[in-house]
DNA sequence: CCAAGCATCCAAAACGTTTTGGAAAAACCC
DNA sequence: GGGTTTTTCCAAAACGTTTTGGATGCTTGG
């Protein structure tokens, strides 16, 4: 029963041909016929239909924000959500609709990735939370359909990416606990299919390598990004190496696992070990002592994605591998 | 240039009629054209065009998942990202997609929020982190677009909501803590303009009545759901009213806060002063010592506004308020 | 006054599906 | 063998737009 062109048409007695070139602000349509047409679709409450225009169209106007999946990640969600509302924003501003996808989903209905979002005529994708392992990533780069991944540096024809720079965060971090005094620095870092791990372990070998400081592999330990994984990471450090004051983690769950470890083995923090994490969620501020972190730009790298998604679909700009810069927050713990 | 049904039906040479019947299942197709024409479509990689199928079933299975102002919203995205994450998972589930669309979205377009829903032809609408005083809330209410509205009470022809128990989450609270021993419950609410607020004094005063406690105005603070708003309620509490030996807050970062700026005072948590918050958050188990507080099932509230919306939509039925129980989750500090 | 240009409008095709109302042929019943 | 049913197929309409390619009448320039 919704109010069609063709209603507005026969209302104002002229074509919907018409209606639909004075609605859309052509010129070939005289001065009082435009008033007289938009007064009465208004007066009609006439709404034109999304769904028709698309398919004339050929374009939906409609991106995917393809999750990795939703329900269980437990971790990532403090990440998640901010990247998440940079990319909305950003889309929205630009004249586009979002649309939610996660890869379990797509998994339910017996579909590939690819095909669900053509079967929806998305006009691109953005992809997070997404592992180096998934079987989805080379989906994602090997499709036609423009792509933007975050926090996965991958690059082809038609998928680019953004994320933190890594490296630099994890040389800050370092260089902030040399400056400290520090010259037992150990690193406790995530698991090896996340992206970012590979790069945060070799910005910690590049700021060791700076400030002219040894690398020692028994200062390095590979967890998981979760609390226990933290608190897991200290012991080990702490046994492999009783000589270290200063332990930099690739995440702040991770941090603040380890830390409160720390604590309750009768350690002061930053006094006798010296903490740092990564990602500057809220929480950092709100445990004690308060967390010094490498923060990333959440928001900011949902934004630079949908940006760079839609400069490749309207500007056809190549996809590129932008890399946002790290900040160090200096707080209580090191 | 994507391949139509035209293409296929061409290829197997039979008429569009009978792909579409064909690749739907219907019965009047044989199975030889049948395995034929499946097989045809599985080789040119044909993908049916949703929209086209949309426009002419006039069904979109599109859900648009309102958030209040993306963006700005601090608080709340623990809350919010769960919630997300059930509503999306049973909504896909059930066949149906989820677009995003936010309240500022629809004011810089200058139109309407349900204007803009029935320009996508969305089949409803599920709304979260919206206010009291949030001039959508009449829009959503009055709407004859089915809609559930996460947190709030609104109930209407074509609107129902689901929230938690807020009555008896606070009730638990303060039962609990007479059962501990304390005679003197203070509250800290959050501001008022969150529906959730009224519930929670209600059920604190309710349950002051049940254990026979009296009820003290200076017993109540209201504050902003804040960090700093939970210190400053514990502050005006202990200034109001110094014999206070236990605080419930309206939310666990406001214990927090008021935890806090107890124990920076010398008190001891929970000897001197017992602390019980709201919402079950992350952090509450980061914190020393942990927080009592009463857990809200948040990916569940999620599920359920889905499945009340999709009944509305499928089956009829009439919107429902639903309220979910909560859950006292007690820990170290009271 | 004629040709050309301009302003304003419209009929019809197109987008890619689903669905309706048969039609043709085959199978069945007595 | 004639009627009826069943099986298998299809042409055409419909969904609500946009866009193409004129058509009509009016104005303008020489």
């Amino acid at each position: 029963m919704p109010v069609t062109i063709r209603d507005v048409a026969e209302a104002a007695g002229v074509s919907i041909t018409t209606v639909s070139r004075a609605l859309n602000g052509y010129a070939d349509v005289s001065p009082e016929t435009r008033k007289r047409i938009l007064q009465i679709a208004e007066r009609l409450n006439y709404r034109p239909n999304h769904v028709a225009r698309s398919l004339v169209r050929q374009r939906t106007q409609t991106i995917g924000l393809l999750v990795s999946d939703f329900g269980k990640s437990r971790t990532g969600h403090h990440f998640m959500f901010d990247v998440l509302a940079g990319v909305y924003e950003r889309l929205a501003e630009l004249g586009y609709d979002v649309s939610l996808v996660s890869t379990t989903t797509a998994q339910q209905h017996l579909v590939s990735y690819l095909d669900f979002c053509t079967e929806r005529r998305f006009e691109g994708v953005i992809v997070m939370g997404i592992r180096l392992d998934d079987p989805y990533v080379h989906e994602v780069v090997e499709s036609p359909l423009p792509s933007v991944v975050i926090d996965l540096p991958l690059l082809s024809d038609h998928c680019g990416y953004v994320m933190t720079d890594n490296i630099n965060g994890a040389k800050f971090a370092v260089r902030h606990l040399f400056q400290q005094g520090h010259r037992h620095i150990g690193f406790v870092n995530g698991y090896a299919q996340a992206a970012v791990s590979a790069d945060r372990l070799r910005g910690y070998k590049e700021g060791l390598r700076t400030v002219g400081l040894p690398f020692e592999p028994a200062l390095v330990y590979e967890s998981d990004f979760s609390l226990a994984g933290g608190a897991q990471g200290f012991r080990e450090l702490r046994q492999g190496y009783p000589d270290v004051t200063a332990i930099f983690f690739a995440s702040d769950l991770m941090a603040i696992g380890g830390m409160r470890e720390a604590l309750a083995n009768g350690l002061r923090v930053p006094e006798d070990l010296a903490v740092v994490g990564f990602d500057n969620i809220d929480l950092t501020e709100l445990v004690s002592p308060t967390l010094t972190t490498v923060g990333q730009h959440r928001y900011e790298m949902g934004m630079t994605a949908a940006e760079m998604l839609i400069g490749m679909l309207e500007r056809d700009e190549p996809p590129q591998g932008r890399l946002l810069a790290p900040e160090l927050i200096v707080r209580e713990s090191g």
